[in-house]
DNA sequence: TAGTGGTCTAGACCACTTC
DNA sequence: AAGTGGTCTAGACCACTAT
């Protein structure tokens, strides 16, 4: 419990990694408060800064959480929903559920979602690229907010042809029971593959707000297209909180 | 160019905004140089402090990189690698390429493999799991860092039940053509089926030196199950850079 | 009201890079 | 040698939380 002058690493360095070494080894439990600024300046004997950039470090490795006024606490882990393949089968949508809901509801988790924007837009260029149109070309986009237990983990964007969603619930705030897909296949595209890509990065301020993240929450970009035997019906691009969300796929050994 | 006094945001927010906007409209290209912390002081009238916060924003959300006394920079997006499920296709293996060599040089990459341990260990939970043995039996364990173009991008660890591996190439520094998989085959374990789940999240301060991450890159914690008829075979769990790594699946409509 | 996190200023020293 | 990022100290003020 001190700095040793002598290691090349910085004391703010030391601090925190004797900190993190108290966390992984479970002394400090999630949701325990970790020592507060003033503590760790006077066992440290260090300024305040120091002492602040030692937290600072441990809330950029998502270990730490801070809550102004009232102290530094150790995070706790959100529970986590895995994202499986099978939230796209027809079963699903049969039994009225929308592919998110439907995982959500096994996790024992209340989903809900919020419409942010249905319109139509110019299509990005890698829309219009799957859809085989001139990028610029009028899609229609909905945009909307997932919502588990009341807090919001999933930003999501669909495009589709105009042609694709005209006159369908598509268009409205409420698709329906089964989701956009199952009116997708009552206009007769019916689906039969998707294509999933993910990648995972640091969030935008705007994602930040947006997905009341913390510091050290990382996020995953998931970018979907939904084919019916003609093509591309639907392309979808989403972000989520890295934290609440793993996903899971199976596949037999390719050839 | 200035600080609003009246905005609620603080200085360094303003202008780590600021130059944010500047990055994304594309005045300021990757490779670029960000203005330097004195630079900042002066055109902005601030203290060293908050014109090195603004940047620290800016390295957290992985906008820019710093090189001790050479500056800032606008940060380089590396070359993504996109790993897909084809990479275990067995075609790949019978040409003699291990599954992330094969995805490597489509991209046109470099790729070599550091093994770090050959080890008999007591299995972790997880991984007991998976084998359906008692926690804590021994297993052999293949630890090893992937590199591309000789930059490290993956930590590797693969699982195996004794009974297994022993007598084969697994066992060895060189798995020989084809990898282990093809090992595994040659053993009459015939692979039939993957399961992948993959979490994103931020880095150990061990995984950003193994890696040699900056800060602002997220890891990729990659899990996967190799299975044969008889049951799973491999178990594996690697750690990739968030920053070089997509990942692609596609999967036939579910029933 | 006391303690806490969050931000800022001002000044200092170091190690590194660039020229 | 000049400029840069990185870290530290010391002291200040604010807004928020807990009691």
């Amino acid at each position: 419990m001190a700095i040793d002058q002598s290691d090349p690493k910085s004391p703010a360095q030391q601090i925190a990694d004797q900190l993190r070494a108290v966390i992984r080894s479970g002394d400090l439990a999630p949701g325990d408060r970790v020592p507060s600024t003033s503590q760790l300046m006077e066992t440290y004997g260090v300024a305040y800064q120091t002492a602040r950039n030692a937290i600072d470090a441990l809330k950029g490795e998502g270990l730490v959480e801070t809550r102004k006024g009232a102290g530094a606490f150790v995070r706790r882990l959100p529970p986590m929903i895995r994202l499986g393949s099978d939230r796209y089968s027809r079963a699903v949508r049969d039994g009225g559920k929308a592919p998110f809901q439907a995982e959500a509801e096994t996790a024992g988790l209340t989903w809900s979602q919020e419409i942010l924007a249905l319109e139509t837009v110019p299509a990005p260029a890698w829309v219009a690229e799957w859809f085989d149109i001139p990028a610029g070309t009028e899609v229609f986009a909905r945009r909307r907010r997932t919502l588990l237990e009341g807090v919001p983990t999933q930003l999501g964007d669909s495009y589709y042809r105009l042609e694709v969603v005209e006159g369908t619930a598509i268009m409205q705030e409420d698709t329906g029971p089964g989701g956009g897909y199952a009116r997708l296949e009552e206009r007769g595209h019916k689906l039969t593959r998707f294509r999933e890509e993910l990648a995972s990065r640091q969030p935008t301020p705007e994602e930040v707000s947006a997905l009341r993240l913390s510091r050290g929450t990382t996020v995953v970009e998931l970018h979907r297209i939904a084919f019916s035997e003609a093509g591309p019906v639907e392309v979808f691009r989403s972000v989520l909180a890295g934290d609440r969300h793993t996903f899971a796929y199976e596949f037999e050994a390719p050839a």
